[in-house]
DNA sequence: TACTTCTGAAGACAGGTGTTGTCAAATACC
DNA sequence: GGTATTTGACAACACCTGTCTTCAGAAGTA
């Protein structure tokens, strides 16, 4: 009540404030998780391991995130946003001069791009389904929000689609899908297809959906 | 070397012969797999729950399976098998009569009727990702052949199709992961969306992309 | 009926994991 | 320099799971 009113004095250590290596170990332990969920998996981890990985102890590991699952949630969030920033910048940017088909590439090459990385795909594209109850729950709250993203971007090119709501939804989540096998495909495979051609498949499912919906 | 050239003798027991015995538990323990990595999931799943739940003691599900990974694994084949049959057969006979969009139609229709079982679902679309790199292996080479039975009978419709081989294979691809997703929408959903609409949203990928390439 | 085989329940054992506690060394403040 | 705090390594503990063994009783066979 005095002079601090933090019950921890929080002094400095190794020229960080307190507050600085909180995040510090935050990262460390993000990026840890990064290695070992992306290349080993989930499922295969151990909190010891992943201390290991982060060169820190399992203390500051229960004080920064307190289990595996919630770990590989931050992880999942920390890439899932900076990969829908990405898209929606990409995006907005070609919305206006671009011809649709355009705006579909450059969508779906900054997607792929961000997935070059095997570690992120993994994360990504496989490792949370099925992880528990609750991840689920968040992991296609994500997935719906993508989708409602493409629809949203859909709407932005065709404002005059005309279909059943609960249709849409159920194409909205299909394209999402479609990304995700052939994601999950050309990592597998070691990306051995050209992303060049990744797009150009993927685009194709977008163009021909469109083209229908649009003519119908 | 005598009379018995089984080393067990394999009398009869409960009026069974040993040979019936075998595969009577085989089939007990794929139902309980069926049960318990449908619902609670395989994650979740321990040996003494799927015996619990087979009725039937931990030896003999070493003597039938040795280990869960390889109970998922059959349960998982012998719900694909049936399903790729039915779809099999259900394509096969409306190919001769039917337009393009009917054949396309019956065919998801049967895909999602066979789903509807939410224990199926499960355990075809969701529990087998990232169980381990054989499992992994094993699971998106059905993925891929799903994809080359939907390639296969897309050039039943349409033979002149005039695609590059990669595309091509992405292109299946990504039209399994839009029905696995859909799919998974649908039972995560408690399949509140009608069959009906899960079949049309879905086709209209199909038809899409196929007008779109048969212009091309 | 006597004897062999099969079954089911339970227990024993080892290995791995999450989690907490201990303690010496490193670092900062006075 | 002396003292308090922070850190890192490691052991300890409890728990769960896979796996194998034991053993009494059921079911068939002679």
């Amino acid at each position: 009540m005095s002079k601090q009113d933090d019950k921890k004095s929080g002094r400095t250590y190794g020229g960080m404030s307190m507050e600085q290596r909180k995040v510090a170990r935050r990262q460390q332990f993000l990026d840890a998780g990064l290695e070992v969920f992306g290349t080993t998996g989930f499922r295969s981890a151990t909190v010891r391991g992943l201390c290991r990985q982060a060169k820190l102890t399992d203390r500051y590991f229960y004080e920064s995130y307190g289990s595996l699952e919630k770990l590989l949630v931050a992880v999942y969030e920390d890439r899932m946003t900076n990969l829908r920033a990405r898209i929606v910048d990409v995006v907005t940017i070609a919305l206006p001069n671009k011809s649709t088909e355009e705006v579909i590439h450059a969508g779906l090459d900054c997607f792929f791009n961000e997935l070059e990385d095997p570690r992120v795909a993994k994360v990504c594209m496989v490792e949370l389904e099925g992880v528990s109850p609750d991840v689920d729950e968040l992991y296609h709250g994500y997935i719906l929000g993508f989708a409602e993203l493409i629809l949203w971007m859909t709407r932005q090119l065709y404002p005059d689609v005309d279909l059943p709501d609960d249709e849409i939804e159920v194409i909205g989540i299909s394209i999402v899908g479609a990304m995700r096998q052939s994601a999950t495909h050309w990592l597998r495979g070691g990306y051995a297809i050209e992303r060049q051609t990744m797009v150009e498949a993927t685009a194709k499912l977008f163009v021909g959906l469109m083209t229908l919906v649009v003519k119908d």
